[in-house]
DNA sequence: TGCAACCATGCAGTATACTACATAGTTGTA
DNA sequence: TACAACTATGTAGTATACTGCATGGTTGCA
């Protein structure tokens, strides 16, 4: 279990991202209630995992709205079986999708390579 | 040669965002000499390929700005071909990155899934 | 010639995702 | 006990990428 400072040293993130994505329900933290005189968050791997995923899911260009639904699917159980695999699944097929963007932007960038290279200057 | 309303129709982009891209100077489109009555501007095939392009890099997270980088290395006169080369060596680079944190996003929502699939409700 | 459907310019407003700052309280070490 | 280094809360500001609106001009067809 880890601090908020310890958190963001591990991932890289922000202090203030870290609860930006907190406040906006990403995951949470918890308290220790037999501490009484602060109200200190702590953190545990789950956490970091989470964080890591986020990471990844952003540079890959999901939204955080987009990226709430996998984590909600993830662990929360007020959602029913199916309503959870459905999520996953729409996500599967965008991720097709962006594997097939993804080559399609490198072929045409190598493309572009081989053009320039290949010029008459 | 086209006007903005059919380059909006064929490629599904907004009329508002196509001049958003072109004021973002992601590329040009031209207007006739010839004719002296209107400002009106036609877009070849060109911008329908740098489009379709915009519109792929984005939606595996690149920003406009790096975008930008790309366009310009693919038509600008003004850059050196080391300086476009090495523009397009960092984007690939980029692009493998973004393939494994594709491939990892997919890993853990399959993984995601079949712990959904074989829990005990 | 009237009029719908297009064209251009400019500027204000919105959504997303941070990022910084002010304020105030807590903890650990010298 | 002083003090650096952490903690929390809240609010305002910024960057990116649109999105809509107002205004005014042009084109093509009945």
């Amino acid at each position: 279990m880890k601090l908020i400072h310890q958190l963001s040293k591990e991932t890289g993130i922000p202090i203030g991202t870290i609860r930006f994505y907190e406040k906006s329900g990403l995951f949470r933290g918890e308290t220790k209630k037999e501490v009484t005189t602060n109200k200190y968050v702590y953190y545990g791997n789950d956490v970091v995992e989470k964080l890591r995923f986020i990471q990844m899911a952003k540079a890959v260009g999901f939204t955080l709205a987009e990226i709430k639904e996998v984590v909600d699917a993830w662990y929360k159980k007020q959602l029913s079986q199916n309503a959870k695999i459905e999520v996953l699944d729409r996500k599967l097929v965008q991720i097709e999708e962006k594997i097939k963007d993804l080559k399609a932007v490198k072929k045409q960038i190598e493309l572009c390579k081989f053009n320039i290279e290949n010029e008459v200057s």
